[in-house]
DNA sequence: GTTTTGCAAATTGTCAACAACTTGCATTTA
DNA sequence: TAAATGCAAGTTGTTGACAATTTGCAAAAC
């Protein structure tokens, strides 16, 4: 019955339309390529994608349903923009899981395993010591969400990066500078360390304070962009929508 | 602007066919109207709520991110049926973020709420002594659902919310006996007892324990259900779908 | 008797058209 | 000039029709 399918056949029989309109589209978001705030036009989503504006429709309820846009009646779908207030929250939320997942690795990490996380933070080194924060950013979500998956947990793991989807709606977090850099470098050592001793109140711990602390920053840095922007000048490009957007 | 609304034009306003339509497939869902495994109708469930089945079909695409049905392309779309796996992992989950819960309440709650949380108990209270387990589980759900909303997350709340649907999907639990209802029962006096101490660590540690037991619990009630149901008689009545469906 | 083949009914996937609503703009009115 | 009104264009909500696929059943082949 389920034996072993052509490739190209398993790709037919899985992907609807509508699913491949989803993915597209989160694609698009969460690449930046629509701002926070920012309009949906169906038809011209489903022109630009070759399809009707059913499964373009049914891909919206999907992307609503998980946080990415959000829909007013008659008046359209938007990209959901994350208010500090509820980023704040899934930062809370993401510490508590994170406490979960460190207890959980330091009593059942494998070999390869610790040798994985081992390498992500040893690639991180090097992209702190050669200043390149974006490599550095891209290599922190996969070291956490290596570490999520390897707790071993689905569900846990599908909640946690539907959180970590709807953070990155949330004002592009401007990328750490250097000594800041050192410090979350730092802190994963430590998490490491304690994965490995098989201290898991320790691994725990360490995981809490880390995630607590990058809310502690995503905190700061808001007031200080929110006193920064209120200041200068109340914009001047054409902001139609209640919320603001900006790209890139 | 948005001024106080006539309450009929604000429900014309906020409520699309769709909508509607999910929330009543997935009330039906919920009330075991459909049993787990079996097999929604577009057309159908289209004429037996006075709409297309393009509503229907944006419910379904709302309810399949929700975790409540599976969807197989020219197939059609199920209700979900919870593996032990899985429920076992939403069990951990629940724990980890129980076990915040906990500490935050303990840090943080306020004597009304206090007060809330108290009077549940005492109605468990009454309800284990007249061996009503039906009202003890309503009480239960509501017992912890408020304690989590109390907690001031209203991310961790939808989460959370999500799951315990997603649970309710997994094979109907036997309400418990007198005996066991008598052992949460007093879990529950502990936990209201930590909290209200403001004893964060021990009001997060009667949480997640808690928690445990029941995740324990359901475990064992698998296995044994799973070895009465293998022994007997390969059941009888036409069993159509893959996954066996029961009601109540 | 068992397996294979070929239809026919039922169901889902997709689309295009129509209805309802919103919104911006021009016109009117005070 | 400023506010209110009315209209037209654009967008979303909903529907019914058609195409593609699955599935059950009956007939044929072995």
């Amino acid at each position: 019955m389920t034996a072993a399918l052509h490739p190209t056949i398993a790709l037919l029989q899985s992907s609807s339309l509508t699913s491949v309109v989803q993915q597209e589209i989160e694609r698009a978001i969460l690449a930046g390529e629509h701002a926070p705030g920012s309009k949906l036009n169906e038809a011209v989503l489903a022109e630009k994608l070759g399809v009707s504006r059913g499964p373009v429709r049914e891909a919206f309820r999907m992307l609503d349903e998980a946080g990415l846009v959000r829909t007013e009646k008659n008046r359209g779908v938007f990209v959901r923009n994350i208010p500090i207030a509820e980023a704040l929250e899934i930062f809370d939320l993401r510490a508590a899981m994170d406490e979960w997942v460190g207890k959980r690795l330091a009593a059942c990490i494998t070999d390869d395993q610790l040798k994985e996380i081992k390498t992500l933070v040893a690639e991180m080194d090097k992209a702190v010591k050669a200043q390149d924060a974006r490599q550095y950013h891209v290599l922190n979500l996969k070291f956490h969400d290596r570490m999520v998956e390897m707790s071993g947990n689905g569900k846990l793991t599908d909640t946690y990066r539907k959180l970590i989807k709807e953070l990155s709606l949330f004002r592009r977090q401007n990328l750490a500078d250097s000594a800041l850099m050192r410090v979350f470098l730092n802190e994963h050592k430590q998490i490491v360390k304690a994965i490995a001793s098989g201290d898991a109140k320790a691994a725990g711990r360490a995981m809490f304070e880390h995630a607590m602390k990058s809310r502690q920053r995503t905190m700061d840095n808001d007031l200080l962009q929110q006193a920064a922007g209120r200041a200068p000048a109340p914009a001047l490009a054409t902001q139609t929508s209640t919320d603001r957007a900006e790209a890139h």
